[in-house]
DNA sequence: GTCAATCCGTAAAACGTTTTAGCCAAGCAC
DNA sequence: GTGCTTGGCTAAAACGTTTTACGGATTGAC
């Protein structure tokens, strides 16, 4: 029975890991000089050089490693910082946690990720489980926050000013700019919009940029070619197919109205696509008749037929940023409370010059191989 | 300035977190007794239910909550498990973590995270990191490897048979039973191929399972009308534009071949949407000339002109699925080497009956109204 | 009055580090 | 020979838990 015993017990390899007190004893040393050693204190200045030496090559000889939570218990540090999203499946997300894992690894952090979904509870209660497990500092990514969680934080996309939590968003002057810009140089003078969702964090600040850049490129931003979206269903879970069927709705309703736009700046791809589509069904061609630009530049944007012009948010790098100013905070530099990031136009099919013939219905008609001019231009402008 | 040091002192509210001796002194109790109370140890039955509630109560009154790494350090449990993936800002990746955020979460788990981005030797140093923080477990998102870490594993879409790890894996047969029985349904009989990249983990059982159905159904798999997707450019980082640029040459490659198949099976959705484009391209209608049906569902599947039909993979289902498996193995119930999860026949546009003419050529002709048959069906037959 | 059992707890070790304070020996100045 | 410095290291506390083994009252049996 015994000898059983012993027999399944070398069976495993016995994964004993090895310890400072273990090195030590092996090398005759006391652990404390080991840990000095090894940690390169400058305490152990005065340690010989061979001692030294000796003691590097047995931890490596003995591999040993040493154990991550007596360390984090003494020095009160988890070199872990947590990271909330509303859903770690969606695109926006992912991308700007790519940048996160980028910065965070390379400083030695590691970060744990949560999904509120929505629900505000699920938030709180993350947070405080982040506190429990001694993060450093936490990344709030799209999540809307009341007052700022007593760790060092840092907002990417975030829609409110917090004492002491730095915000990383994307330029959009710059965005608007690129974007407003590249249709005016192909001619474009009557331009349609797609507002954002109002819970959305970036809606405000992207609508406000928007009026500004028109303004000074002297584009007419008219109520009827406005449109919000809404968002409704869904209200805090993403859903893209919901965005791209109110795209649609809104392409349709854009040629409803009757107004002799050229062209669509749609707050997101997913509303753009839409559009588009609707453009499409309705005899339209894009961008012969009517350009499109989205926002965003999601992966299948690149996919559509035309390929969709949009302005890139970049998200990686955003991320990065994030990371990069979190450790600076929890190293209590205190970084600004904004940090504002470059968008990028990226041009591809669904942008071109303006049709020559003024009117929607008449380019709809046209395309149709059918001759008859309504003639219902005399409600364009209200 | 000792003055001042000692305002500023005060102005932060002075963060001292409230330990269970805290707790033991407040109440006049030895900090084991609280221990044991508040972690319900069969030891405390002896404690009357007076006292009990005394230590509930100041334990709640002062916020009293364990130090985490204390108590990891002391119970050598961590809690937490490290999910290694290629890249966290892929699509397929993110749906399994959902899934895995799901369970985990659930049980008082977190997982780190970490990028191998096709880089073999990080893959290497972050499981060896991951070991380091004392994870309990390891899932394995399309990861590929060689042998087993110490640990215990899940692998979701791995390819290999390893001791000792779990896989979670999609049914392939029920897939391909799926998707061919309902182009059998709609009237085909000329079936296309786009078989998946060597890299892909996927790849060989999911082919062979297709050759499985088709032999029930009665189908011939014709190596003319079979393309097997490189990938070659990107390698290990999945690339998606380059699958639809794939796709779309694949499209083209099987047009110039003058094969009169109906309909298209795809690996992936994204050679699925490249391959139509080129059909659609090429003057054939989708799905009334040929019919196109993908596999995954990702996002803009059903963004398309016409919307993709498509195999679903129950990617939340699957991360759910391994979390569970994880836990069990740490647990040290032993699940066993495999666990299949049911795909799903998501039906939009992009199907349909075959068309009446057989020739690919005539109905290209006949969709550009030219009437010049090309009559080069003879070539059919390889 | 003694012995055992029961009740209600506690002491102390242990987990594996890090770090402060200090010890001992050797060298040197005087 | 005394005192001071320096070099080379170590003892021990501390981080905040968990858990095993035990200890002092009280009670009951006899």
């Amino acid at each position: 029975m015994a000898r059983r015993k012993e027999i399944e017990g070398e069976a495993k390899p016995a994964r004993q890991p090895v310890t400072l007190k273990m090195v030590a004893k092996h090398l005759g040393l006391s652990p404390a000089t080991v840990s000095l050693v090894l940690n390169r204190s400058p305490v152990a200045d005065s340690i010989p050089q061979e001692t030294k030496d000796r003691v590097f090559a047995a931890a490596r000889e003995l591999n040993y490693r040493p154990n991550f939570m007596a360390r984090s218990l003494r020095a009160k540090r988890s070199f872990t910082v947590g990271v909330l999203v509303p859903e770690i499946s969606e695109a926006y997300a992912t991308g700007v946690m790519s940048g996160i894992e980028d910065h965070l690894l390379h400083e030695g952090y590691f970060y744990l990720v949560a999904s509120h979904r929505g629900k505000s509870d699920l938030l709180a209660e993350y947070l405080k489980l982040f506190e429990d497990r001694r993060v450093e500092g936490v990344i709030l990514v799209a999540v809307p926050i009341d007052n700022a969680p007593l760790l060092p934080t840092v907002a990417v996309a975030g829609h409110r000013e917090l004492d002491g939590v730095t915000n990383v968003i994307i330029d959009h002057d710059h965005a608007a700019q690129l974007a407003l810009q590249h249709l005016v140089d192909l001619g474009h003078e009557r331009i349609a919009f797609f507002k954002g969702q109002p819970s959305s964090a970036d809606t405000e600040d992207r609508w406000q940029a928007n009026l500004r850049v028109a303004e000074k490129l002297n584009l007419e931003v008219k109520d009827d070619l406005t449109l919000q979206l809404s968002g409704e269903k869904g209200a805090d879970v993403f859903s893209a197919e919901e965005g791209y069927q109110e795209g649609y709705a809104f392409g349709q309703i854009l040629l409803e109205r009757c107004e002799d736009f050229t062209a669509l700046f749609a707050f997101n791809d997913v509303s753009a696509i839409g559009a588009m589509r609707a453009f499409l069904d309705a005899g339209l061609r894009v961008p012969e008749d009517v350009s499109v630009i989205g926002f965003d530049d999601i992966q299948s944007a690149a996919f559509q037929n035309p390929s969709l012009t949009t302005v890139r948010q970049p998200l990686r790098k955003m991320g990065a940023l994030a990371g990069e100013m979190l450790l600076e905070r929890i190293a209590s530099k205190e970084p600004g409370p904004f940090l504002s990031v470059e968008p990028e136009l990226v041009v591809r099919d669904s942008t071109g010059p303006p049709p020559a013939q003024a009117s929607i219905r008449r380019r709809q008609a046209a395309n149709r191989g059918q001759g008859t001019s309504q003639t219902q231009d005399s409600e364009t402008s209200t």
